[in-house]
DNA sequence: CTGAAAGCGCTTACAG
DNA sequence: CTGAAAGCGCTTACAG
């Protein structure tokens, strides 16, 4: 079944052979004169490649794969960008796959669907053994960011270095009362564990101090309003200065709002520390501790891209580590 | 170039033709045992069939590209869902096509990537003349998500309407001051006016009932804290009864966070509405207006589909009405 | 029901 | 630098 304009319409259309024209797609070497004359052709004739056959015969799909979970935070927008910013350097495109249903999981194992046309594949805050079970052998590369696993590269962050900082944030600020605010992790196929991490990390470096706290310390929340809101409430009111660890920006963002409703003001009345270093943090003055998300994204292109082209590298685990940005609130 | 095994290898050792091969591939008249002997080769040699090869000759891609923004909430997920659950029905897989970046958007207007293998095109939430420029041109069909242009189908939601059943909701409660929550639409490439048609219809309710209100009456939310959380704690303290009508969920969401630091209780001292019918506002009691949006992605894929069949189809617009849902916020 | 063959649109040694 | 030809892995009339 013949279609649109092929390679040989423009041959014809320019007076040359068809490998010819291949060269001229290809940045293969061709005389100066010939070259325009082809790309003429092409235009004349509206040409565009069929990218289905090129791969047919080329055998590389110039394309990586990025599996998500169904995310909704600018986390994950700003991996996607940096890592498609390399990628786009190096010609290779990035193709999205959000695990959005049962379907699509079993579609991704089964080989079907895009993946049987990238060249290597990320997994992005997703468990390996939650979604491909715990030995997937896959014919390509695959790259875990914020996971690990032995047989695989990765690219993460180090929570409990974050954790950290934060405790030493607040501590610096001569805070007496220390809270967490956390979420529970029931988030189905996504890691778990980094929120964990990210307490113990706070735990650790309060104990060194030799402050301990206690469940009653740390307030539950689920984005939401109703007993946790009262909770941080009560907070701010009852105690002279408590220093605040909120283990995601979003949960300080609602801190920040009962704050505001109480006319209690971040960094004299209380104090705050976010995680993530979300845009909008900066603005508000939020102390908070940043996670190197552009790099993440890039590194894991560049590991990506090498990884195709030495598909024998030996496994790499890059770890890199937030930084505490300080600001008003803390 | 060779690589992996091919459908020459499968007749091979299962000591029939390529043809035949191909038949129980996809689902052709093959005699039964012929058809088992086919299969045990498959598993055999673990063939996995070269969708490349397939695209080439077959010239269908069974996919829909769906071009995104960089979305942030529930709703695009929910559509992205039914719409890709109907597609899957008939064998189609959605191919998300997030516009990150000028690169991809170049990309995209050159027909490079993606959309290259797709059968059809959504635009979802974005503007057709500030990606594309008026008058694209493309060789398959394009439909519109909460977008309107004659030339192209398109599904759309009536928020006119909506923003009707809004003051309606608030009229009900015998609230006297009428207040409305709204953002500064200042994102980029997405479709604009949704807010403004919205706050018309709001408007226009109000009107028949010989209530007006005045720009002072509108709060601009910029979904964080400051002036407008501020304001929001003014008016719920200031007024007896005020009706609220929050542009989007996450607005009302701050209205509740901001009444649960004051001890304001919704449906009693003060009424609101959102929009969007989230998921997590059945659980708060929250009034809101529902847009069918499980149905919009429906709706869409079916349209996809249909224009796929039959591109001669006359150009659709179907329009979708948003519905009152009542709980105990008004 | 089934095999042999042509064709889909590209790339790439090969020979010139 | 360039043309003719073979090959990539599939599908699909065609003839049997």
């Amino acid at each position: 079944m013949k279609s649109g304009i092929s390679i040989r319409d423009v041959a014809k259309e320019a007076g040359v052979g068809v490998g010819t024209v291949s060269r001229v797609l290809n940045d293969g070497s061709v005389n100066e004169l010939t070259r325009s004359k082809v790309i003429q052709a092409m235009k004349k004739l509206n040409y565009e490649p069929n990218f289905h056959a090129r791969m047919l015969s080329i055998k590389k799909t110039n394309r990586v794969l990025i599996i998500v979970p169904e995310f909704k935070t600018e986390f994950h927008w700003r991996i996607l960008k940096s890592f498609d910013n390399i990628l786009d350097e190096s010609n290779y495109e990035s193709v999205l796959y959000p695990l959005i249903s049962e379907k699509r999981l079993t579609k991704l194992k089964e080989d079907k669907s895009l993946i049987n046309e990238s060249d290597a594949v990320i997994m992005c805050t997703l468990s390996l053994s939650k979604t491909f079970g715990l030995t997937p052998r896959l014919k390509k590369p695959l790259i875990l960011m914020e996971n690990r696993h032995k047989n695989f590269d990765s690219v993460y962050v180090d929570n409990f270095y974050g954790g950290q900082l934060a405790a030493k944030m607040l501590l610096e600020n001569n805070c007496h009362d220390f809270f967490a605010i956390q979420t529970k992790e029931t988030l189905n196929l996504m890691v778990s564990g980094v929120m964990d991490e990210r307490l113990e990390g706070f735990f650790n470096l309060l104990q060194e101090e030799k402050i301990s706290i206690t469940e009653d310390n740390i307030v539950f929340s689920d984005l939401l309003i109703g007993p946790s809101t009262q909770k941080i409430a009560q907070i701010l009111k009852k105690f002279r200065k408590p220093g605040i660890f909120a283990l995601t920006d979003t949960f300080a963002l609602i801190v920040l709002q009962v704050a505001a409703s109480l006319g209690k003001i971040p960094g004299k009345d209380f104090f705050l520390v976010g995680f993530d270093n979300q845009s909008w943090t900066n603005q508000y003055g939020l102390s908070t501790i940043g996670q190197p998300i552009e790099e993440m994204g890039a590194r894991t292109a560049e590991l990506a891209l090498a990884k195709i082209s030495n598909p024998a590298m030996s496994v790499q685990h890059i770890k890199l580590m937030p930084v505490a940005i300080k600001r008003s609130s803390a």
